[in-house]
DNA sequence: GCCATATATTTGATTAAGCAAGTATATGGC
DNA sequence: GCCATATACTTGCTTAATCAAATATATGGC
């Protein structure tokens, strides 16, 4: 059989496993996973805002995809919006203090599910994957 | 950082960009990565018919979504339905000859793609992720 | 300064998928 | 044989995401 095809089977599966667990761990935090993807994104940031465009690619979500899943967030104060004074075209995002926390709390149980998700997995298994995986694209 | 979170990170974006590149290369073939996926399964029963609920199973669909998805390939002939002389509740579904044939034309395809995709990966890694992600649950 | 083109974002319409409820059938206890 | 419960599947409704079009603004050539 194609192994290389067997990959992208293997990853396939592997992700929508992942994404149920994910979904159903940060479901207490009243998050997706969509959601917890794009807090990550904002919390590497630390404190400065980004491009809403530059969300969309970090993520892998389209524009609209970013403005509709940042609307409602907005509303609940996860997320606020910053003027750019150079281009009015843009509109900036950041965490809120409030979302910042919640990110925090989110990513304890994120961790918690991902340690019993991988736990047949050690170090060098974690280390390998990474490794392989950065060699794509 | 911890790396367990990377691994679900990392994961989580390359799917992002396989499910991408093969919905791009299927689409010369009218069909989805889901539809793919669905006829990939069943592919592997060689003319046996399958329950749609082990098909459901097997993709990690829901039920009705196994539903939609195959209703308007059975109007197009990619698959059949086949009724279980022992259990009236269940439809049995299978891969039609024109089905089969469109299935081994998109994995030609797939194995394009796959193989630009992946090009940067040699046989020993592809080899280390299968093991690793076998690992998993 | 004006226009053509490019960029950032939002909006309208569509779609794929899920959950929960509904329908049909099967099975086990009595 | 009848009923309660379980199973297989479908349907109604909702949601998250996409693409394409619309809107607003910026930039470079002249």
């Amino acid at each position: 059989m194609n192994r290389k095809f067997e990959f992208i089977l293997g990853l396939s599966s592997t992700y929508t496993k992942i994404f149920k667990m994910m979904d159903r761990c940060l479901s207490v935090h009243g998050i997706s996973f969509s959601e917890y993807l794009v807090m990550y994104e904002l919390s590497k940031m630390t404190n400065k805002s980004i491009r809403r465009i530059d969300l969309a690619e970090n993520t892998g979500m389209s524009a609209s995809g970013i403005t509709r899943l940042l609307n409602p967030m907005e509303k609940l104060n996860i997320v606020e919006k910053e003027q750019n004074a150079r281009d009015a075209r843009v509109s900036l995002v950041k965490l809120t203090d409030a979302g910042f926390e919640l990110f925090t709390n989110a990513t304890q149980s994120v961790f918690q599910s991902t340690d019993i998700f991988l736990e047949a997995l050690d170090e060098k298994d974690i280390e390998l994957f990474l490794n392989i995986i950065n060699k794509i694209r």
